[in-house]
DNA sequence: CAGGAATCTGATGTATCGTCAGATTCCGCG
DNA sequence: CGCGGAATCTGACGATACATCAGATTCCTG
C-alpha cells in the first residue's frame, strides 16, 4: 500500500525524471498561489506562468487545478502517521495529558503548515467531492479510530457514560481540532494566545476521552 | 443596528420594488445552484439563466458571485437568536443537559438549511477575507460571548479548571458544532446516526461548561 | 551524430467575465 | 388617455481563461 502513487502522465504512462520535476514545480506553484489567492481565483494560467512554462503543459500533468490539489492533499496527508503514534502514547494522568497536548500540538503544526491545501479537502469533501472525500476519509480514520478505541477502553471501565458514542466522539473532536487549528490565527488577534489555546483543546481532549479533568 | 443593510443597486441606489424581487429570485437561484455545484463551478451566466434574465442584470445588484453569497449570508444570520436564547437556558443538572441538547441541535437544523452557504462564510473567512471574516464574527460572538460567560462563571464556582480560557473553551465548542453540523450526512453512512451525534456533542458541551459529565 | 522517445508549446475554438450604451418597462400626471 | 422621465433590463463587446492537439523542441542512446 504506497501512499502515494506514482505519478502519472494525463494519459497514463509513467514520468521520467525531468516531467517528474516539472510537476513537482507545478505542484509548488499551486501551492503558493494557494496561500495568496483565494480558490475560486486559482488559475491554470498563473500557475504555470509562476513556473515559467504554457498551460498546455500543466494539463500534461494534471486534469484541472483541483486534480493538483488531491495531489497535494496526498503528499500532506504522508505527515499524519507522526501523529498517530502521539495517540499511542499513554493516558494516565499527567502522562495523559501530555498525550492530549502533543496530539493538538501535531494538528495546529500541520495546518500551519498546510492550511491552504487542508482547507480546500474540507470543502470539496463537503460539497460532495468523491475522490477528496474518499482521501480525507483515508488519511483522518486512522486518528478517529485510534481516538475511539481509547474512548472505549475508558467506557469500559466505566469512565465515559454510556451515552457517548466512542466514533462520534472522536470524530467530534477532530473536528474540533481542524478547525481551531485553522483559526487560531484570528485568536490571537483578540487576545487569546495560541498556547492558551492550545492548552484549552488539550483540557476538552483529555476530559473527553478519559472521562476526568484533567489534574 | 439594522440586521441587513438595505439592498443597494452596485452604484448606490435604492430599490424600487420590481428590482428588489428581481435581487430576490437571483439569490435564490445562488442558494439552490451552490446545492448542486461547487463553489469553484458557481458561473454568474448560470444564476441569470436559471433566473430567465442576462449576467448584465446579475451585475446590477452583486458585485460578483461572492458578493451574492454574502448577501444570503447575512439572511441567514437572522435565524441565529433563536439559538442563542437557548443557551440563555437553565444549565443546573438535568435541564442543563436539555439546554445543551437544544443547543446543538439548534446548529445541525441551522446547517442543514445553509450548508452550502455557510461553508463558503467559513472558506471565504478563513483565507482571509475582510468582509466573511466580520460577517462570521459579528454572527458568531455572540453565541460564543454568551457560552464563554457559562463558562466562566463554572469557573469562579471552581468546577471548571484554571487551565480552561473561557472563551477559547466556548469557540472550540462551535468550532465543533459547525464542523459536526456540516458533516452529520457522512457519519450516517458510517452507521452513527444523527441522534448518537447530537446526543455525544451535547455530553462534550455539558462537560466542557458545565465541568461535570451530564446525568 | 542519427533516430526515436520524452517533453513542451503555439495556436485555436469555446466559454465566462464584467461593462456600457441604449432599449424596454413602468408609473404618475396633465 | 398618452406623454415624459425614472427605473430596470439587456445586447453586444473586448478581455481573459479553459482545455486540446498537432507539431516543435529537447534529450537520450547506440
Amino acid at each position: 500500500m504506497s501512499a502515494t502513487r506514482k505519478p502519472q502522465d494525463q494519459s497514463g504512462r509513467p514520468l521520467g525524471p525531468r516531467a517528474l520535476q516539472t510537476r513537482q514545480r507545478l505542484l509548488e506553484a499551486t501551492e503558493e498561489l494557494l496561500q495568496k489567492r483565494s480558490v475560486r481565483e486559482l488559475r491554470v494560467v498563473e500557475i504555470a506562468r509562476q513556473v515559467g512554462t504554457s498551460p498546455a503543459t500543466f494539463y500534461q500533468y494534471f486534469a484541472d487545478v483541483e486534480d493538483a490539489i488531491l495531489a497535494l492533499v496526498e503528499r500532506s496527508a504522508e505527515e499524519l502517521p507522526a501523529i498517530i503514534e502521539q495517540i499511542e502514547g499513554p493516558w494516565q494522568g499527567a502522562r495523559g495529558f501530555a498525550t492530549a497536548r502533543a496530539i493538538v500540538d501535531g494538528f495546529v503544526q500541520h495546518w500551519d503548515r498546510h492550511g491552504a491545501v487542508l482547507r480546500v479537502r474540507n470543502l470539496k469533501a463537503e460539497e460532495g467531492d468523491r475522490a477528496f472525500r474518499k482521501l480525507r476519509l483515508t488519511t483522518l480514520s486512522p486518528v478517529v479510530e485510534s481516538l475511539a478505541k481509547r474512548i472505549g477502553e475508558f467506557k469500559e471501565a466505566g469512565r465515559v457514560q454510556d451515552g457517548m458514542n466512542p466514533w462520534a466522539a472522536a470524530s467530534s473532536l477532530i473536528a474540533m481540532l481542524e478547525r481551531m487549528s485553522s483559526y487560531h490565527q484570528n485568536f490571537e488577534r483578540a487576545g487569546v494566545t495560541r498556547d492558551q489555546l492550545v492548552e484549552t483543546c488539550a483540557r476538552i481532549l483529555y476530559a473527553t476521552i478519559t472521562g476526568r479533568q484533567a489534574g
